[in-house]
DNA sequence: TAGTGTGAAACGGTTCACAGCG
DNA sequence: CGCTGTGAACCGTTTCACACTA
């Protein structure tokens, strides 16, 4: 099951990317089976929750290693844990906001992402009316002092929500203080500052043209 | 190039839903090297600051036709132009919030929706507190009027970014009152309420789910 | 001549159909 | 017997290499 590289180490299967992303949907309808108090679910009802085709869903998990009961269906309790386990939510990762503006705001009062064990525990903003001050109870930092602090709070993802200027500058920022990845949400999309650091664009309004495009 | 449906009639040649997302990436780097006063551009170059190859970049601009001149390259305000007027971005389009909380308050405010032809003309919600307040100079109303205001105010999209309950109920209420998409940016994955109804969740957690993979 | 447009080959992901197992 | 797990066939997308044209 385990593949190897050419030089013999055993290396993580590389999952496509398209299955990672499903498996971020089966863990979000497996929470909410588990909270409505179901144990058991079969690849059908699952799929159609999810809105994949059973062999889809079967196959994914297959890729990670048989999680389920042959002639039974999967634990639902047993599965949320393994899939959050493979996508890293096992545990609580630092975050810290670049740049303040609405959305950045909604996103550090989101009790949902705290749950899922992402909390921001730093804001930065290269304003002065903004330094000091304390919003849904995260510091705001000048942009100057990012370095110490992404080091002393060991934060390990940024997040931008900011157009560019200054979204470019901030995610360099951000990278040379030593986050290992950023999430841009911001509407431009952005390269990576810096070989070794994981960029994401995902630009909010993306998926309105997806919609506009799918009306016309 | 166009294709025939079976009876013949010509369609819309079916572009692959990657190739969609890919448009809507290109469209928003013209946006800003039109800004920048760039009047030419060559795919080798767009491609790179869209992360994407140029073959695949010329491949997916070839499904639409030829853009560009042989030897040359793009017109960046041309194809920026044409771009938009396959995503549907070439008009104005009415949305409907379903339900406040911090992260629609900040799509109400949101200029860039706005400029994108993206306008909020009204907000629903359920809670007495809200009904009847002016946010972000958009008026909310009772679910009750939602039928009402929708037919009488065009509303084409409606947009939810509230958690499940009530997101589904919402989403069958919009439904019902006559919208033609629901962009759902809530944390769970609904299901069309109707067919004939485009219904996309795009939760704006999910993205993380991604970078805590990577990073693990 | 430089850079687009495009068939054809290569690749990777999805679906199918059934073997395997509780 | 029922439902999962999975090799193999299928299908759509990406890449390649080059014909084409301003």
């Amino acid at each position: 099951m385990r593949k190897t590289s050419p030089g013999s180490f055993p290396v993580k299967p590389r999952l496509p990317e398209v299955t990672l992303y499903r498996l971020a949907f089966y863990v979000r309808v497996l929470e909410r089976l588990s909270r409505e108090g179901r144990e058991l679910v079969r690849s059908e009802e699952l799929a159609r929750l999810c809105g994949v085709s059973p062999a889809q869903l079967r196959k994914d998990l297959s890729y990670l290693g048989g999680f389920g009961v042959r002639g039974v269906g999967y634990q639902v309790k047993s599965l949320e844990r393994q899939l959050k386990r493979i996508l890293g939510r096992d545990r609580l990762w630092h975050l810290a906001l670049a740049g303040i503006n609405d959305l950045g705001l909604a996103l550090l009062s989101d009790r949902r992402l705290s749950r899922m064990g992402l909390r921001f525990v730093a804001a930065f903003d290269w304003r002065e009316e903004w330094i000091g001050r304390i919003v849904q109870e995260v510091y705001v930092y000048s942009v100057d002092q990012m370095s110490y602090i992404v080091r002393e709070s060991e934060v390990e993802i940024g997040v931008l929500t900011v157009e560019e200027p200054p979204a470019r500058e901030m995610a360099r920022r951000l990278s040379e203080a030593g986050v290992r990845a950023i999430l841009n949400l911001g509407p431009e999309p952005l390269e990576a500052p810096e070989e070794g650091i994981i960029l994401r664009n995902a630009d909010l309004t993306l998926p309105f043209d997806l919609l506009t495009y799918a009306l016309s």
